[in-house]
RNA sequence: CGGGGCGUAACUCAGUUUGGUAGAGUGCUUGCUUUGGGAGCAAGAUGCCGCAGGUUCAAGUCCUGUCGCCCCGACCA
């Protein structure tokens, strides 16, 4: 036992000998992604996929219960239009692709390749919406969008990434900042009940806001390493895009008024965020509700009589019961195999023996603390199904404590360094007077960035950490991926 | 974009200092034996040495450029 310990942990580079790369490590051998020949730019092969599309589908009828609609929008943003909106185009012109050739034919006006569509909606907006009876629009598209990053990383930082979009238009700012509050709780829940992962829900700081929008709220994970990940984020845009694109309605009273939008989103990030968040060193964990293979089963002596059979039976009364499972009937050995869906983070493990089915049994492993224990195959479905909550219970448990583990209150700039010194990274939580020299101050002395103002409000001191005047609010602090 | 490391078989890497027939382990294929934690033996296949130029009788090795990957910063979802 000890030596094939010892052989698996060889396989992956361990998590506290270099995060990083135990980070690159898991992704190319849980087969999550492959490289191309284009920097930043991966394939993301089925596995990897196959979590997205759990993702989506989830989020997607999150989205249609709230009543959204799926649009898709095109590719490319001539760049007049890109421009019209002044700290919008500031904010992404550096890190844009520009398509400037059609053939061998030079465009008068170029072409960027969307970061983000706002420009778009609002160009449509413009012109679909006339009345107070067009509004409101709860518009989302699922595509690709590119920005040209200077480092990249799979999934936490590509060039080209999945994502939604939505961008939605109100009659008013009241309704507008509902619905960006409403996106945020959709996030939070989807993280916590699907990806068994807590996230923190607040505001950003000015200096942290999306450009353009009036708001940036965002939902702050902390990962395995103690750094902070932004899992997903929701803008209030008040009426400037609508100024800025000429979207005008008639209301009740006919007067012409100007509408409310935000716009909010979650990328693939999100896989890197799961893997960070509850890998270990055997490799991938996956939540059960994004699994692609939520139980494998996995038969011992399957040359014998009766066992792939068994299996199979096995396989069909838990397909039927919702459960998404797969026999590996290949000839690798048990042990292979073992390690192999621990590699791929699959929740569930079955094993299924001459000797279990003597005795109308099975062998369970639940992949997050690898406990074992022998189930009757009587009434197997409502079994795997406890393991599988059992499963998601126990990342959302080990996750949190991480996080409660991590999170540190501060009341000074040297008790920051102090605690980041002795414990290393995670979130410090911190009172703050809203000046953005402040938070240039704390983030140059101690290294930790702010990450979001709150909800969650508690009174740690009557000042701010940094400059001493009275403080305004309490925010969290980290270094982020 | 700055600083550092690296591109040789599917993977991990040796070979580059001192130019001279392309290597190892793992994996892969086939057969037999195995099977409750990454099995054993035997036989076999696999290379634009990242790409483009240059120097040379001769380049994986030397020179120039370029593309990509990793790490640390700055920036970002």
């Amino acid at each position: 036992m000890a030596k094939d310990n010892k052989k698996m942990v060889d396989a992956i580079t361990s998590m506290d000998e270099d995060f990083a790369k135990w980070y690159t490590d898991i992704v190319k051998k849980a087969e999550l992604i492959e490289y191309t020949s284009v920097k930043g730019c991966m394939v993301i092969r089925p596995y990897g996929y196959a979590i997205w599309e759990n993702i989506q589908r989830i989020l997607d009828g999150m989205f249609k219960e709230t009543g959204h609609e799926n649009v898709c929008m095109p590719m490319f943003i001539p760049e007049s239009l890109l421009q019209k909106e002044k700290d919008h185009v500031e904010g992404f012109a550096p890190e844009v692709a520009w398509v400037t050739h059609g053939g061998s034919e030079k465009l008068e006006d170029r072409l960027c390749v969307r970061p983000t569509s706002e420009t778009l909606f609002c160009e449509h907006y413009a012109n679909i919406v006339h009345s107070y009876r067009d509004l409101p629009k709860l518009y989302n598209q699922w595509v690709s969008v590119v920005r040209w990053e200077k480092t990249t990383r799979p999934f936490l930082r590509s060039r080209e990434f999945l994502w939604q979009e939505g961008h939605t238009i109100h009659a008013t700012a009241e309704e507008a900042i509902e619905e960006t509050e409403r996106m945020l709780n959709v996030y939070a829940r989807f993280c916590e009940e699907s990806l068994a992962m807590p996230v923190i829900k607040g505001r950003k700081t000015d200096s942290d806001k999306f450009a353009g929008a009036e708001a940036t709220y965002a939902i702050e994970a902390l990962m395995h390493d103690g750094k902070a990940l932004q899992a997903g984020t929701s803008h209030y845009f008040g009426d400037g895009f609508a100024k800025a694109f000429e979207i005008m309605y008639t209301d009740k009273e006919n007067k012409k008024v100007y509408p409310h939008q935000t716009s909010w989103g979650v990328t693939t990030r999100l896989i890197g965020a799961v893997i960070m968040t509850h890998g270990d060193d055997n490799g991938l964990v996956l939540p059960p509700a994004v699994a692609p293979i939520q139980a494998v089963i996995v038969p011992i002596q399957q040359f014998k009589e009766g066992v792939l059979e068994k299996a199979r039976e096995l396989e069909a009364t838990l397909k039927a019961a919702g459960i998404r499972v797969k026999v590996d009937d290949s000839d690798n050995s048990p042990g292979w195999k073992f390690a192999e869906y621990e590699m791929k983070g699959v929740p569930v493990r079955i094993e299924v023996g001459p000797k279990d089915i003597e005795q109308n049994q099975c062998v369970i492993v639940t992949r997050h603390n690898r406990e074992k224990s022998f189930v009757s195959l009587e009434g197997i479905e409502a079994a795997v199904e406890g393991k599988l909550r059992e499963v998601h219970d126990g990342l959302y448990k080990a996750a949190l404590e991480n996080r409660e583990r991590r999170t540190y209150a501060c009341t000074s700039m040297d008790e920051i360094s102090d605690v980041l010194q002795k414990n290393g990274d995670g979130f410090i939580k911190a009172m703050w007077c809203g000046e953005e020299e402040c938070e240039d101050k704390v983030k140059e002395a101690t290294g930790v960035g702010s990450r979001c103002i709150p909800f969650e409000q508690e009174k740690l001191s009557e000042v701010c950490v940094c400059c001493g005047k009275p403080a305004k609010c309490m925010v969290y602090f980290g270094k982020a991926y």
